[in-house]
DNA sequence: CAGTGGTCTAGACCACGGT
DNA sequence: CCGTGGTCTAGACCACTGT
């Protein structure tokens, strides 16, 4: 009976592991080339194509830089791209132990203003579902929504009970989105914002403006104040 | 002679735009399940590693959820992932038509502070080199930083000429990070901040707040304020 | 149990881009 | 030119999980 010669698969995380292992220990310092896809399979003592599995990743979040016939190399500016996930507001204040709360505050047909206009690339006589509301957690508000959507885009929101359910979760659970931009800056708050969040005029305000879109229909454009104090964590 | 009945590749890309195509016409509404891997393939006339390919991107951005044996499905919460640069502020600067300045307003050993200590997962008695720092644009201030630097992990960067070449610059040019956390708020300008920026006190200042590691040691931690109406921008 | 995604392999061809 | 990464294929086995 022949021997079984067959050697247990290497997986493409342990070679990932691998690698990182030899960056951070200083093996292969920054700038460094590293071998090439073939040599590294030789190696490890696997298929070419689960050392390339391996490397894309790390390509891809900028740690490694690759180039055709040049090789590939570690980074020399590990350019750190931070990734965060836009929270769903109710999870997010309950993922904080809170009891989540919503109240409307305010429901309306508008005409778009010409920096909405100009971030949902609407024409000049695009009448807008305009919604003003308060996010609360334990009863406290947590964060003021001033929201546009588009009724071309999304005619059914028209229908919706708004002042049951959050449009942030009608939308979310009934629309998606095939691409986004987020702006985040630091704004003092307005008197009316001041009131709604309960904080003091001038207030340093956390904010995220967001539009999303669905090919090139854009569906809804956000602005989201935080009450103060408010932080984002995410991992690079 | 046979005639050729090879077919032209399927790329991935490909398959993915599809894809795409039909969960934005409305064909794959949110929370439908779409046909499994080997159908697909079929459909599209190219092996099952192809598709998975395409798929596996979607899934990882979120607009798709797998599980195995229930299938792929479209995910009801799109959840959006944001994605952005860590920038090189000369880079940055530069980058907005403006021409870029650096000072040096402090350097000095110091005992980490309980938070700094907290943060770098740091030993009570550890000390460090504390920088602070102006980063102009056109010569107006732009952003401010303070910022703490482990010469345990990098004993090199007591030797270097902070006065010339900002601790941002060189570090990126010199250490590798394998991980980061970066925290976002927006905090009111304390006197000296608003000093150093020229601005009210008070005013709403962005600020990142970030902790980069080599492994298990934390290399620096930086408090990043930038001057008011500072904009960050990002695609989902 | 059985269907589905997750992964690995060995081989092949191609595209890019230094030399 | 030709080395390198990028991709596709056809087949296989495995891991997870809903039924």
């Amino acid at each position: 009976m022949p021997s079984d010669t067959r050697r247990a698969p290497v997986s493409w995380q342990a070679i990932q592991a691998d690698v990182l292992r030899r960056i951070e220990a200083g093996e292969w310092p920054p700038g460094a080339p590293i071998p090439n896809e073939v040599d590294l399979a030789a190696e490890f003592g696997c298929a070419r194509t689960t050392v390339s599995r391996a490397l894309r990743e790390l390509a891809a979040t900028g740690l490694l830089e690759r180039r055709r016939k040049a090789g590939t190399r570690v980074a020399l500016h590990p350019p750190g791209k931070a990734t965060f996930e836009i929270p769903i507001i109710q999870h997010e204040v309950e993922t904080r132990g809170c009891v989540y709360g919503y109240g409307l505050i305010a429901r309306e047909m508008a005409l778009a203003t010409l920096h909405v206009r100009s971030r949902m690339a609407l024409d000049p006589d695009a009448s807008l579902l305009r919604l003003r509301a308060l996010h609360l957690a334990n009863g406290a508000p947590y964060m003021h929504e001033d929201r546009w959507v588009s009724p071309r885009a999304v005619p059914e929101i028209l229908d919706v009970d708004l002042g049951r359910v959050s449009a942030n979760a009608w939308l979310v659970q009934n629309v998606p989105f095939t691409q986004g931009t987020l702006t985040l800056c630091a704004k003092p708050a307005e008197a009316d914002l001041a009131q709604a969040l309960g904080c003091a005029p001038g207030a340093a305000i956390f904010t995220m403006e967001r539009v999303t879109w669905l090919g090139r229909t854009a569906i809804t454009f956000v602005v989201q104040s935080y009450a103060p104090g408010h932080r984002v964590t995410t991992t690079i």
